[in-house]
DNA sequence: CGCCAGGTTGATTTCGCTCAAGCAATGTGG
DNA sequence: CCACATTGCTTGAGCGAAATCAACCTGGCG
């Protein structure tokens, strides 16, 4: 991807390449003709960064099918804290839950990179699940995993330091993000700002600054922007086992 | 409930009482004859405290109906730090999580007050979810609600300090274990010992130990054993406001 | 009786937060 | 084209909530 063809300033916007309602683990299950007929219900917009797809509290009024850029969906706090709950990428299907658990949205999707995205309303997604179970199936997949995934978070936010959690979240963005040097090390383009580093970890913004340049200082990575690049890689996978493991072996 | 008939030393034990397969917001879809078939091919057994229902990272071999008693899903790390994911009450299914993600266990399950369950084993399961899509839709609700929960849960952990939650943990109890007098007052029976309740909120044994002792300095509750007597019921549930907000008006 | 698990209490440390200042990049109006 | 806000980030000093370490209490039980 080095010299990826079509590469731009941001790898992230490189990596988001459009796909189809088809392409998704949940709609791929329906027949040609409810794809086609899926196809025509659906409302395609765009969004520029900072606009919203729905906000925390308001009634849920359909499911957002990413078809290319990033959306981050957030829940905010009357004091003006907020957390990143979670990143939408292209395939993602937003807004399905509250549509699922029939609650108000409990969160807010903000487009943080230029998006192409799908409405499906309401009345239409609860036809094709009553009438595509293999549909709810996929759903319901989806959300056991994410399940076990906010239950696998909030376990590693209590156990684990600052630190090891934004090693692991480097880790977690090399799938997508990361591409491997012949030499050995890394270099990873965040889809984020530090901001919303921050907000992911549940932590300030300071904080992060700070253990930024703390793997900068210890030779593990450099940071310029959000372009990051790891020089030890197995020393950054280090980072997140134990506080005491890793003091023994310092 | 006040002088309910059957009320033993434990409002716990007290307030678990036997259901059945059939009362479950899963299972209760079932047709009469599925539901015969159903309660033919589980198989029902009895726990005592301690003893486990299933460990994390073993494979998930079917679902596990609580008909009574108290179960704890915790995970552990490495160094024996452990987090007590969720506490399942007579009625709630548990392990379909990872039967549905078709993961290994991401936690495990330990009894914490006597039970009887029923296992229902993963080939059957899956029968029953293909025939039956109301039941698959059953759990994806189960599964929507509960993911919300979880993020839910990850904001207000890093959101909110320790006494906010652990006055936030009261009130929930309080739906279940909660006894109001006449005076305004209110007797909560807590389902579980000091230590779990720190596995819950992701603190130190200690750190509980003195969130409580503050508590009654300060003469918002009563606690003695399990059992605590809430004085002020308004001023603890102001605890898990803004902490500013609070400052502000003390 | 002595042991042990679970809980409390105290002293000390530490990690991450708060508050505050400074800086670089970008934009905006005169 | 320059003064100057604005936004996002970094850095520093000090503080505070919760962790850690360690001692001690309490009640149940063999």
């Amino acid at each position: 991807m080095n010299s990826h063809p079509n590469s731009r300033g941001s790898a992230a916007a490189c990596e988001a390449r459009a796909r189809e309602l088809r392409d998704a683990p949940e709609w791929c299950n329906l027949s040609e003709v409810d794809l086609q007929s899926l196809e025509r219900a659906q409302v395609r917009r765009s969004y520029q960064p900072g606009e919203m797809l729905f906000h925390e509290g308001t009634p849920c009024l359909g499911a957002y099918f990413v078809l290319e850029g990033l959306v981050g969906v957030r829940k905010a706090d009357p004091e003006g804290n907020t957390t990143l709950i979670k990143l939408a990428y292209p395939g993602d299907t937003l807004g399905y839950r509250p549509f699922l658990a029939e609650e108000p949205h409990r969160a807010s999707a903000e487009v943080l990179q230029a998006c192409a995205v799908s409405f499906i309303e309401c009345a239409y997604l609860r036809r094709i699940i009553h009438d595509n179970p293999a549909v709810g199936l996929a759903f319901l997949s989806r959300a056991a995993k994410a399940l076990g995934e906010a239950e696998e978070r909030f376990h590693e936010t209590v156990t684990l330091s600052m630190r090891a959690r934004f090693a692991h979240l480097l880790m977690v963005f090399r799938e997508r993000f990361g591409e491997a040097q012949s030499d050995g090390t890394l270099f990873l383009e965040l889809p984020v700002s530090r901001g919303d580093l921050a907000a992911m970890l549940g932590v300030r913004r300071e904080s992060i600054s700070r253990v930024i340049h703390e793997l900068q200082q210890s030779g593990i990575a450099r940071f310029s922007g959000q372009t990051v690049h790891v020089l030890r890689v197995e020393q950054l996978v280090e980072e997140f086992r134990p506080p005491v493991a890793r003091a023994a072996n310092r």
